[in-house]
DNA sequence: GCCCGCCCGTTTAGGTCATAAACAACCTTG
DNA sequence: CAAGGTTGTTTATGACCTAAACGGGCGGGC
């Protein structure tokens, strides 16, 4: 996909950069250059530090050749989101095809996205906040791609409309919640980039029990935590079929 | 703090407001009115709207003058933030001191919460993705007062330290992620200021099932999806505590 | 082989914004 | 009434987004 047959090297810019650039290997720009480039860059610098220039120059370019390929800054936020989204289709270990049941769909599912979000954790905060591509689902985790893949396994399973939207909306948000909290939780101190923050260092006094749990908070159970509150979940959304065709590993009394 | 006493109108430019300026009424600014106004600025026009000098002229005033009560952009969103947040403690329906029980305090303070992502939608994405204040905790929700009391309740009400750690995770995740993704399904179309907005209308065709449940997806039943949601939260969550002490009155089997 | 038009990145320029710093009006205090 | 502090204003700078004009090289038609 790099296309490696061009001739290269076109513009005296793009031949400035040697060969271990920091973008993506040079010759032309192209969307998808651009916004892979704006992924890693944020992944690298943190959001904060995306700019039209210097993501411009990262590609080895002027920042305003970038509108060549791209309406503006806002669409290139877009386009990364959905770029990063859409990774799940190319994770090897979704591959969402080939699922054996709604439950181990959804499964692989919110385990994809949740690499997807730890290994982008500076972009992720971006997917929450993005205005929607259909006003009405506003998918929160964006990619209709996405939705359309889930409804139609959910009502390829024997879920009704209704139920097949209702889950929708409680997976999505599960794991938007979830993810959001987890990656906000240690994403930000990566990084080599460490920008003088504004973090006056709270007072915590006068919050005792907070500094008491303290430790208990700050380690890091998200990974069993996430698989507990997915499975519930999932046999919530079990609950809504007809009893004839749940699936059987239903937590019972645990 | 508002000084009501001062003689106001005392700069021209305050003066120039003749009485039901858009803002707070005029006379000297303050920290708090300040963030008042930002609060209803976003309100009413949207996060991206907000520009020192607009709040500046929202309050009739010149946007210079706010730095003289606040540090910087950055800091009066993040001063925004805890000011809505914060309107929880003000919230007669809330009222957390005078709880019936744990499982009662938890439906208050989500309820409580609702109604203020409801009431400031354009404000509460926000909330998400402000970098927090206490490098571990990274309360999703802001407002340290808000888990100290929570963690002070919870373990009064028996759980362990370990515990109300993970009852706080999973309940504010929970709450961010059904409450972000309710707030982002009708809270944007409000507001009198159409701008134009960078919604090219995507093109759903590829999208067939997505275009099928249409009605159901923008049907807002969220309401009850976040009660029903809430329930099942706080039934996993009594499961933690020891058989003895669990309320009485969990979800049997429905 | 030569010329023309287009594709692509660059330059130039203007507008919005955050913010530092000097400044002026008014109030208080002695 | 004079001195000093408080509060908002003006002025200035630099970062950023983006529109528009620009120019060089490449490919197709002759």
């Amino acid at each position: 996909m790099a296309d490696p047959d061009t001739p290269q090297a076109r513009g005296k810019a793009a031949a400035a950069l040697p060969a271990g650039g920091p973008g993506s290997g040079r010759g032309g720009l192209d969307q998808r250059r651009i916004l892979g480039a704006a992924v890693r860059y944020i992944d690298e610098n943190g959001l904060r530090m995306l700019t039209m220039q210097r993501l411009g120059a990262y590609l080895g370019v002027e920042g305003m050749a970038l509108y060549r390929y791209v309406p503006g800054r806002e669409a290139l936020l877009d386009g990364v989101v959905e770029t990063v989204v859409d990774e799940l289709f190319g994770d090897p270990d979704v591959h969402l095809e080939a699922h054996a049941g709604w439950v181990d769909y959804l499964q692989r599912l919110a385990h994809g996205l949740r690499r997807i979000a730890l290994a982008h954790p500076e972009v992720f905060p971006l997917v929450a906040t993005r205005p929607p591509a259909a006003p009405w689902v506003r998918p929160p985790l964006r990619s209709l791609r996405w939705i359309e893949s889930l409804l139609e396994v959910m009502t390829e399973a024997g879920f009704s409309d209704e139920n097949a939207a209702a889950v929708y909306r409680a997976f999505s948000s599960f794991l938007l919640g979830h993810l959001l909290l987890e990656v906000s939780s240690h994403g930000v101190e990566t990084g080599p980039v460490e920008e003088p923050d504004v973090s006056p260092i709270e007072d915590l006094s006068g919050y005792p029990i907070l500094q008491r749990l303290e430790p208990h908070l700050s380690i890091d159970v998200a990974a069993q935590d996430f698989e507990e509150a997915l499975e519930a979940l999932l046999d919530r959304v079990a609950l809504l079929l007809p009893r004839r065709r749940r699936p059987p590993r239903l937590t019972e009394g645990k």
